[in-house]
DNA sequence: CGACTAAGACGAGACGTACCGTCTCGCGAC
DNA sequence: GTCGCGAGACGGTACGTCTCGTCTTAGTCG
């Protein structure tokens, strides 16, 4: 009795699936996250509302879910690494302005945000799924630099990965200033910083 | 015609206001906020519908001036200046982990934070009445460290305080991981060690 | 200075609307 | 034959507006 008579996943309707997800993308840059309905958008995909409540929890899974398919955010999430730490987190970081910087990708990352702030299923969901792929692979390049003595050995990698999203999450959630390519630089610049050991040797240039 | 023959605030009932905002803090903590209504915050108040709907603009609304009278979060506003910004910023942060430690606090601003993303009316009365005066009071203790030489002269100040409460705030939203003394403490280092001199006489001891 | 009057905020709640989440149908696919 | 499907009826809840009659207050006149 894991949900009240399971629904054979073996026996699901891709066309459904598909329909639901394009709808509910459709719609929701249609009149933003607050005004969506589900119902709006069984009308839309030509689904019955049944078929939308079987397979999703709530209005923010169907949105979350359209939002994973829309991008290509899940799977291929890997961080370049060229060697040079700061080059790479510049690349990280600039990306992550300028999609936040898009208006429309803005206002489902702030509906999304909001729903996964005070719904703790879609916010484990986003942890597995989104976050913390996102938090490896950047821990994965900060040991690697952390090896090669670009950074202090006694690093904390989750400290460091904090540092390294943290200023740049709150300005955009809080609306403290534009996000530009020379701001993205100066932050990683100060969390290198942080980061560097205190005796260093080779200084990256700045 | 600002909006619809605004009322006139010299003749509001203070009794009615105070009511309001004393059911909304009660209920809130009861059902939560996203169980609340407004219908459940006038009858426990003993006020009509209307009266709330005249004064303020939206369940948000309501929760964040019952916040604001619940703390004394208003006006005396002021960070520590022992004169070692260090210890300062330390007592800060382990103040700020304190409370968001707090699982009823924890749930009242998540669910704050939830609708001033999403409210840009919202978020700018969350701007002008919390976020930016406190914003403000630690620039002001950053500027007087920049001044007394604690921290490099050519420091940023905005880019300064997202590098302090930025970090804090990731960890918080999305559950990273506790919010200890221990962890605040590691934060006000690590952002002291971007913001320091690259040639550091005076070292802050760890 | 005190009483009258008009304005408007008040408590209460009825009202139509929108959407919720559940349910009940046949229908068709596996 | 089972079960997911489209469609939509259903009761429930809360919305935001409105209409009462009451009560408080500001402004005016005796």
């Amino acid at each position: 009795m894991t949900s009240r008579t399971a629904p054979d996943p073996a026996r699901r309707s891709e066309r459904s699936r598909a329909a639901v997800l394009t709808a509910a993308t459709e719609l929701v840059a249609e009149v933003g996250y607050g005004k969506l309905t589900i119902e709006a958008i069984a009308a839309r995909a030509g689904v019955g509302k049944q078929t939308i409540y079987r397979w999703w929890p709530s209005k923010g899974a169907v949105v979350f879910d359209a939002f994973l398919v829309a991008g290509r955010h899940e799977g291929g999430l890997a961080l370049p690494d060229t060697g040079n730490l700061a080059t790479d987190l510049r690349t990280v970081l600039r990306a992550g302005s300028d999609e936040l910087a898009d208006p429309s990708a803005d206002r489902t990352y702030r509906a999304l945000s909001a729903e996964i702030l005070n719904d703790p299923a879609l916010h484990a969901e986003y942890r597995t799924r989104l976050l913390d792929p996102l938090l490896e692979v950047t821990r994965d390049r900060l040991r690697s630099a952390r090896e090669a003595g670009q950074i202090a050995p006694d690093t904390d990698l989750d400290l460091a990965v904090e540092l390294v999203y943290g200023p740049l999450h709150y300005r955009w959630q809080y609306r403290l200033g534009p996000l530009s390519h020379a701001h993205a630089d100066r932050l990683v610049d100060a969390a290198l910083c942080a980061l560097n050991p205190p005796t260093a040797d080779g200084g990256s240039g700045a």
